[in-house]
DNA sequence: AGCCGATTTGCAAAAGAATCGCTTCTGGGC
DNA sequence: GCCCAGAAGCGATTCTTTTGCAAATCGGCT
């Protein structure tokens, strides 16, 4: 999992003034951004935060208990985090997307699994290599005149564990539930 | 449109003993992945190098006219060019996707507007770096022992010509129908 | 603490993109 | 010219995401 410049410490030693939790620096975004926070909204976020890692959306709905919200709600919520920078948004080879929090941290770049699309971070060396290649471009787009630049930088793979789990899947592991549909 | 790297003399002063149309390339790349040549897929291999940018499959198949396949037969195409690597992939923001032919030109890529889905090409600068830093990350991943390694890099913004038109539609244009929906 | 209005949610239904099954057709090797 | 695996056609289906509208909720104000 290779997790590494993550604001996971809830209540870690840092006493320099703000020793919130990731929830309630959410709130606070979702508060700026003039949008309400609700039980659902609340719920989502501490969802996608545990997570930790980029999920999607039915995951996420599953994961707050059938109880919780519709997963129409989770869309919605989804589409506003996005426009107000509050979630991340990454793309499965399908096209279908998941949702990472942004809690500010810089951007995040994927190896996703071509078989089980267990998604993995890249080494921070690649990543920081990627991104001056991607700040590079975004500068040269708007200064040509381009507004909201953005991007998405997804890499596939066939993992070496699932690939080893799979060769080994006819021998040996009778009923391993292949996790996330 | 930034055109550059593309193969498109049909049959410029090249006479080296190669002088054959893109379909034909194509063509000849089909059978050598084991592929027939069928007619079908030579209409929609001369529409994708007509074209010259990436494509949605739907406008492909209007631009094929209604008479000659079936879209179903569209998808299966192109999903079988793409495994052979006859075809590269694009992605819009909402996760569908386009297809460019590939006839051997390294990696391209794009710039989407948001408002209009109109593509255009990155200056080769920024492009070379990008394919740098991809081709970094790709060779590190392989290092880890990932297989079958790929990648989606796209990049997305408000087009200078787009913001201008839309900035003026409100005063002067009266009736300018928006292309591609 | 209680009220009010705009934002959100829930639910049902719809819109789309892409896939699947199955039959019929066809490219191209013999 | 014959044959058959691969390809196309066509219908129906799956799955993700979006939309409309009524009911519920948040949160600023009194």
């Amino acid at each position: 999992m290779i997790a590494s410049t993550q604001t996971n410490h809830p209540i870690t030693g840092v006493k320099g003034g703000k020793d919130q939790t990731p929830v309630e620096v959410a709130c606070i975004k979702l508060k700026e951004a003039g949008l309400r926070i609700t039980q659902p909204r609340v719920a989502i976020l501490a969802a996608l935060i545990k997570a930790g890692r980029p999920t999607s959306i039915d995951t996420l709905h599953s994961e707050l208990g059938a109880n919780s919200c519709d997963i129409v709600t989770v869309y919605r919520c989804m589409a506003a985090f996005e426009s107000i920078g509050l979630v991340r948004r990454a793309f499965l080879i399908n096209g279908t997307s998941l949702y990472e929090i942004n809690l500010g941290d810089p951007n995040r770049y994927h190896v996703v699994c071509k078989q089980t699309n267990q998604v993995e971070e890249l080494d921070s060396a690649s990543a920081a290599e990627l991104r001056k290649a991607v700040q590079l471009v975004e500068e040269t787009l708007k200064a040509k005149g381009y507004s909201e630049v953005g991007h998405i930088v997804e890499f596939f793979g066939k993992s070496p564990t699932a690939a080893a789990h799979r060769a080994q899947a006819n021998v040996a592991v009778p009923a391993a539930a292949t996790p996330q549909a």
